[in-house]
DNA sequence: CCGGCTCCTGAACGATCGTTTATTCTCGTG
DNA sequence: CACGAGAATAAACGATCGTTCAGGAGCCGG
């Protein structure tokens, strides 16, 4: 039942070679739109040795959530290690094969596993700590809400992750590529301009905002449904 | 060819019934994950009927996002007649059966078809007229990327929906739920409540954030992975 | 040479899928 | 009443799905 460590001359396990191709076949086709029989295909292997090493194709996704949670957490200690950004998923931008764990998240995020929900919550609590620790440096601004404001952005940054199509095709920029490449770094910067432009000003008027957020407080029959979007 | 007005003394045409019913099972399941006989068994008919007045699964899923589209736009129209806030889709969740749509918004648009992509370009141009309105009056603050920013914050707005389920999980709020329902619209306080708090006073320190922002735009050799996120 | 073990496969099974076909039901119209 | 047209269905078809099963290929200690 142990791992197997087979690795000789050649490439990986078939083990890992199937999760592998699942990761990026889930990702191309979604889970449900992926069968097993093209998972096996992208790894060379017949759709038996799918369900023989991992029983069933609910397995095997359960499989990839686990394997793409191992990663990122892997390479979020890392990224601790050499100094962490504000964005707790770029170390997978750089890494060698976190591009199709990246594009697997996108995919699968709104599917809302147990794995990748753990992981969210992990993920949102590093956030609130490096938000803390901005604010005791004076880079970020304090604030009312600390882990509410940790998971607003977090979220806000995995929900473009989610509609990247939507953010290449409004802005031309591509989230889920290499941002190593300079060509790629250019374009994603039509996202991270404005992104930056909101974090460093802000959008509304200070008192105009704050007006909004004390209508939402107490909760009178105030004005019908005007959402701050 | 023409829509069917049969509506007698009963309720909708068979045909809205059954669209109705994929919009309500797409959201649910999934396009791929709902079969034609679910949805047929939510409208109350045979299956064969879904392909009769359809004439494919696939077909239907156009049908429904064009339908889908033709209400946002309509509820749009009406709420620019009220004077719209800045939520463009403030106005479905108040609307009879606008929160249906807005699940089957939420769960469809990772997907990407042609005809949503369209209704998203439309909503980012009027996101970028209400968004100039706003800095002429002095609600909001001016910027360098009009339509960047009016991308970007419909973006955020969405990729919340379609990450609704974390959203509830992370701050028990629900954007799909109907916010003129005084119990959720205070839980959905602890999404605006940071959100506000962002918009009005923004996140970083404003040198920071410049000081970011053009280290974006020339682009030599700067260092590694340190997104804004 | 041999039995056993692991890795792996070809072929098939039952279920379910989207879709087709033939048929019945309903009902306004001449 | 006769009749044609659309609404609706039951039943089945071929395809594909996830999964099972019996066994082959290669290797290893005896």
């Amino acid at each position: 039942m142990a791992e197997a460590v087979a690795s000789g001359r050649d490439d990986r396990t078939a083990k890992a070679r199937i999760r592998d191709s699942a990761i990026a076949t889930f990702a191309a086709h979604g889970v449900e739109g992926a069968s097993v029989r093209l998972v096996a295909e992208g790894a060379g292997v017949s759709p038996a040795l799918v369900i023989h090493h991992f029983g069933s194709k609910e397995a095997l996704r359960r499989a990839c959530d686990v394997h793409v949670a191992a990663v990122i957490r892997e390479q979020k200690r890392e990224a601790i290690a050499a100094g962490a950004g504000l964005d707790p998923l770029a170390a997978l931008r750089g890494a060698a094969g976190g591009l199709p764990l990246l594009r697997y998240l996108a995919r699968t995020l709104a599917d809302g596993t147990e794995e990748v929900a753990e992981l969210l919550d992990e993920l949102v609590g590093d956030a609130e700590g490096y938000l803390a620790e901005g604010v005791e440096t004076g880079l970020l601004k304090p604030t009312a809400y600390p882990r509410q404001r940790a998971a607003v952005l977090l979220l806000w940054s995995l929900g473009a992750l989610v509609l990247n199509e939507h953010v290449r095709r409004l802005l031309g920029a591509d989230l889920t590529a290499d941002l190593g490449d300079p060509e790629a770094l250019a374009a994603a910067g039509a996202y991270f301009g404005p992104v930056l432009e909101l974090y460093g000003q802000g959008l509304m008027d200070e008192g105009y905002a704050r007006r909004l957020r004390e209508a939402l407080d107490p909760g009178p029959s105030s004005g019908s449904g005007q959402g701050p979007g």
